[in-house]
DNA sequence: ATGCTAATGCGACTCCAGTTGCATGAGTAT
DNA sequence: ATACTCATGCAACTGGAGTCGCATTAGCAT
């Protein structure tokens, strides 16, 4: 199949894959029609039936290329997840703490519980836990968000509405925590209601002084 | 006519569970040679090199009774997940709220932290999240101990520390949300000072009334 | 456009996890 | 103690994941 008349839009992508000598554009192609093929099968059979050969097939690349560029199942999740890693991400500024941890609380909750949206991030977390590689990547993915976020936090200290010395990350770590513990550790359900109480408990203990240094 | 078809299919379970027809000495010492070599497996080559045949060669049981009773490498993770949450708990007593918290935190917190005895939880759970059935046994074993531990909230109800209609599950899990979080999906060493931390923000928050229901 | 080379396609091959049918041994009932 | 049944040992077999050498295509330079 010819595609001499291509527009190359796919050559567009602001993200060239990783240390390749020939970042052009059918690399790109490949990475972009694997790494979506990687989470469709994930969403669809989920990891235990996450194949090589199934990505290969849906994808339309050859399972030895697979192979060769990613090795294993796990570096398909790892480099999925360095991609959303990519992928810029607005933190609320709402103009008060409260209103900002309640929103990035909601936010991170329906990330993962949106009925049209919150299979892909969710598969794809569940399954970064499933190897040492990935779970690394996430590792990675999860301090960049946090980085992305550590200026709520200071905007709060300089409205006065927390302490001088107050550590960005402990504070949102304890907002994500009981999130990321029930949806992927002891795989219940969450509801908006748990957000919310997340946010309030975290602003309770972050106003009394528990997260500050020193 | 088949009378026994329909008893014969009554009792043909591939897998048995533990609760076999035969209980007798060597079904259960097969059981407990092969757990113990699950868990030294996983401690010393960790779930990637996980392997059936491994495990077999280790506890001196047959390959294919492996297979037979476990069926994977999951089901041998999923029944040590489910030997532990038999073991009996000591839930902290203190005789007040915040020494309670703090005294559970670092309980938790040591668990999986201590040199001699921490590395065989902290294996064991970072392969529970390795596979869906192995993760319900996980979720078995955390919603366990967390009704074992509802009577520390329960006693600081009546002791007037805390709000009359506390909800003693979401305060436990926030307080042990931090920790697991940190271990197990960023996979950053926790200290002594972090589960303080979060006894002191579960504690602010409680007496906030968070966690009240209603 | 031409040639060079990295990237991918292709198919056969290897190897080991997992399965199966039968033999043997341990537990239990009578 | 005897017989019966379930659990385990045993070894051959199967299937598919992963590898390899070579052919083909596409990116990039001149």
């Amino acid at each position: 199949m010819r595609l001499e008349s291509t527009l190359s839009a796919a050559s567009s992508d602001p993200h060239p894959p990783h240390g390749s000598v020939r970042p052009g554009g059918r690399t790109a192609r490949t990475r972009a029609a694997v790494i979506e093929a990687t989470l469709d099968e994930l969403v669809r059979r989920g990891y235990d039936d996450l194949t090589v050969e199934a990505v290969a097939a849906r994808s339309g690349v050859h399972k030895a290329t697979l192979y060769r560029r990613w090795s294993t199942v796990d570096g398909l999740v790892s480099d999925a997840l360095d991609q959303a890693a990519e992928q810029p991400w607005q933190v609320p500024d709402t103009g008060g703490l409260a209103s900002d941890l309640r929103a990035l609380a909601q936010q991170i909750a329906t990330g993962f519980t949106d009925p049209d949206h919150g299979a892909r991030p969710t598969a794809l977390i569940t399954a970064a836990l499933r190897s040492d590689q990935a779970a690394a990547a996430l590792g990675r993915f999860l301090r960049g968000r946090l980085a992305q976020a550590t200026p709520l936090v200071h905007r709060a200290i300089d409205r006065g509405e927390l302490p001088e010395h107050t550590d960005a990350d402990a504070l949102l770590r304890a907002l994500a925590a009981p999130l990321y513990y029930r949806l992927f550790l002891t795989r219940e359900p969450i509801s908006a209601d748990l957000a919310d109480q997340a946010a309030l408990a975290t602003l309770a203990a972050a106003t009394a002084g528990v997260f500050t240094t020193r």
